[in-house]
DNA sequence: TTGCAAAGTTAGGCGAACCTAATTATCTTA
DNA sequence: TAAGATAATTAGGTTCGCCTAACTTTGCAA
């Protein structure tokens, strides 16, 4: 009956994953940093970091340092790997600002089954050995993107600046 | 100060969504119908409902019939489109099962900005565009993850069955 | 070494979104 | 048309995730 099995929520990951991050950067993730990393408040880490340690994903004392546990820090690498593949393909293959894939990555990587997570990795390896084979398709779409913007010249609906 | 403005959380989009979808099937949609469809509690139907007539997206009475507005078909709208994108690029594109391909739709599709649903959706095109030119990326792409399967074979760890 | 600033925690409260149970309204049909 | 069935709403409670304010702990500097 304990929370160990039980999965993240939205929130929950968004902790995990921040002091995955923040681990790696500098070296120790303090609750100061993972609160300006979120923009919340100090108090909400607090909570939030007694519930990672009752589900056994990192190390936790009051007024101590904040490390990963080894089941914490696998199912982080899940979460940032998510991100990541979605943050590249908003950006790399839709070719959208990347401060927008940016922060669509950070909620839709909560969204995603593993399976979609794992398969649009593989989707964007097939891409760059596709690159490798002479078809640019990222390439291609920025093409058809441009072609279509001329396209639809005239049918947009007039500016107001 | 009215919520006019406000945009919809994830929650409230799922229940415009809900009865832009039950009334092109039926032709209104009743509280009821709207609980099922989302598997919530017909009282918290009433409570969403409220909150999309104050933002006027729903004509809504008291034991009344639901119907949209045109603010709120036109928003719902978005979202369906949105859905749909993502839905049809997870299970045509990655090749996803149908099933998990709609349930992941139904969450990242609050995720997404609309500049990158929009794109999305471009892409899909492009894709349509490019299989009719005799390059059927889809298809490359089932081919690529057949190939990796069979690469990958003995490297697995042993499955227990 | 003490004493203050910075960091962290506790306490208490709020809103969103859900639930169950009880109540009220509407519909249907005998 | 009146009663019972069905649908919808209200009332009240829970959980989650956040907040502010007050407090405690820690660490650094005079």
């Amino acid at each position: 009956m304990s929370l160990y099995n039980k999965q993240l929520s939205a929130s929950l990951e968004d902790y995990l994953e921040a002091i995955f991050v923040l681990s790696q950067t500098g070296r120790v993730a303090r609750s100061k940093d993972i609160a300006e990393h979120l923009q919340v408040a100090p108090s909400s880490v607090t909570g939030a970091l007694k519930m990672l340690a009752e589900r056994q994903l990192i190390h936790y004392k009051p007024y101590g340092y904040v490390t990963l546990t080894d089941r914490g820090r696998q199912m982080a690498g899940r979460i940032v790997r998510r991100h990541e593949a979605l943050e590249s393909f908003f950006c790399d293959i839709l070719g959208v600002d990347p401060d927008v894939a940016q922060r669509s990555a950070c909620l839709a990587e909560h969204a995603i089954s593993s399976e979609i997570a794992s398969r649009l990795m593989l989707y964007l390896e097939f891409l760059s050995s596709e690159k490798q084979s002479g078809r640019d398709v990222p390439r291609a779409f920025q093409g058809y993107c441009r072609q279509t913007e001329i396209r639809s010249q005239g049918t947009q609906k007039p500016s107001h600046t």
